[in-house]
DNA sequence: TCACTATATTCATAACTCTGAATATAATGT
DNA sequence: ACATTATATTCAGAGTTATGAATATAGTGA
């Protein structure tokens, strides 16, 4: 596993990151707001053990930034330019969020 | 094959087309106004067959335009907002168009 | 310390994508 | 019609990535 310096190389890893339909929705939730693993488990209907990869990924590419608070690691957007990329990128079909049931976070369970 | 409804998927398949370095080479090229494959060839320096999947690859994820001209296809950015994630993608790195050498396209020959 | 909960990692296999070789097509001129 | 040139397609094997199951870690409270 060599480093790798050449700039089409670098720019196609990143656009690799997005190139997933659970990273960029993951990414979708991420954009309205910094979210714990649980509410994205919550939300995707995936498993814990899915969400995380799939977090570690986005991770790797420099897209997110984290907070711990006690057991919970919040995750939310490390550039808000990437959020011009993802509008950029799908010109007339809309990203809805999916609505969300049953999350155990803080946050949820102050919202209600 | 199942069309894909799922916006999450529909642009997964879109940064898909854009995450592979000679994609990436051949849209800085083309940004700089279009060219024929054989221009392509000369300049990522890699056989026809290879260059013509690649650019299949971009015209199917709806990147590219092309013009006929005799036994040339010029291909060109079908949306120039593709320019924005391109530069938005890759803040600090400059994308450097590699030097031609070689080229018989009409606007090779043309232009010496 | 122990039990519990939230998150992370590892690993093996399935699924997919890339690549190169060969070949096909299509436009042009003779 | 034939030859030539520019571009496109097909296919198989290599290589890479995704997925699910199992397990590990780390923070918290009793």
């Amino acid at each position: 596993m060599n480093i790798v310096t050449d700039p089409f190389t670098i720019q196609a890893n990143y656009f690799k990151a997005l190139a997933h339909p659970a990273r960029l929705q993951i990414l979708a939730i991420l954009r309205q707001g910094e979210a714990c693993v649980c509410h994205l488990e919550a939300i995707l209907q995936r498993r814990q053990a899915y969400i995380s990869q799939q977090l570690m990924v986005l991770k790797e590419a420099g897209l997110l930034a984290e907070r711990k608070e006690g057991l919970f690691v919040f995750y939310s957007l490390a550039d808000p330019r990437l959020g011009i990329i993802l509008d950029s990128s799908l010109p007339d079909v809309p990203l809805p969020a999916a609505p969300m049931n049953g999350c155990a976070c803080p946050t949820c369970v102050r919202d209600g």
